[in-house]
DNA sequence: CACAGTGGTCAAGCTACTTGACCATACAGG
DNA sequence: CCTGTATGGTCAAGTAGCTTGACCACTGTG
């Protein structure tokens, strides 16, 4: 693979990357749930299965622990996590979601669904599952940078 | 595909393409190119071919074209494009690369190269040239937003 | 030749991030 | 059982890159 399309490879991930946050964004809005921004969804994604500290959070969004701070300070304002006493370490609070922030999330589901669906139908279903194999290979579970 | 597989390949293109633009930037600045950010390889690659003006800049990247002008702006002040007369339109100034901005370009495809080399070890040739293909089927040439 | 549309820049404001300082708790070593 | 260092978290202030708004120069159509 020459230079060039090394190039192209990349410039197509950001683009594809690019399009997809910004349809789920929107679909999620569309749902009404305003006020969030993409990063929020990364941010619910760490949360979803058993919760976590701002500092795994921080590692997770690839920002300062001060950045993940803010963000969780803003979405328990808006309702969507709440801070609790972490049960085995007193310093660390564990930031879990509620209701809403659950409910935010099967939205955001929904909306992905949606987005990724028109390339479901133009790939068919045993390339588009070929893709995303490939890309679990290429990146098993790195940080997600939401701004470059 | 169901939504929670849609929500995952969303979180591995994101990482992936994330993955990238960070290793492609840590490759342009190990190779002697500084004050540079990735959003000034995404304006390379639309000045590369025959220069730009700053709205096409602009739209290209997702941003207003006073942003564009901002970045431009930088980019001259370091070395790396120039402003010229528009050809046909006095209202408008196109944007051309300078020698030190095609050797950045260069450093940058090397780069890339070497981030994508992985890939290809790991997923083989023809599987890697079939995620080139299928990305460029789900987002033919959409704007690359370096910002979320 | 008037006038709406477009290309570009200047100026000011906003927002999400950063760095720096600080406190509370954890934990390992004397 | 202290003491020193590391870690989790927040507060405060500064910053970078974007936005909106205003404006001028030029285009092109009626």
């Amino acid at each position: 693979m020459h230079n060039s399309e090394a190039m192209a490879l990349s410039a197509a991930l950001l683009a594809a990357a690019g399009e997809l946050t910004q349809r789920i964004h929107a679909g999620v809005v569309a749902r009404g749930f305003e006020g969030l921004r993409p990063a929020h969804g990364f941010a619910f994604a760490r949360l979803a299965p058993d919760g976590a500290t701002v500092s795994e959070l921080a590692g997770h969004l690839g920002v300062t622990k001060q950045a993940a701070s803010q963000l969780v300070e803003e979405l328990v304002r808006k309702g969507y996590v709440e801070r609790r006493p972490h049960p085995v370490d007193a310093r660390a609070r564990l930031v879990v979601m509620t209701e809403l922030g659950w409910a935010c999330t099967r939205a955001a589901e929904e909306a992905a669904a949606d987005a990724v669906r028109p390339w479901v139908r133009q790939l068919g279903g045993r390339q588009a599952r070929a893709l995303y194999e490939q890309l679990l290979v290429i990146a098993p579970n790195g940080p997600i940078r939401p701004t470059w």
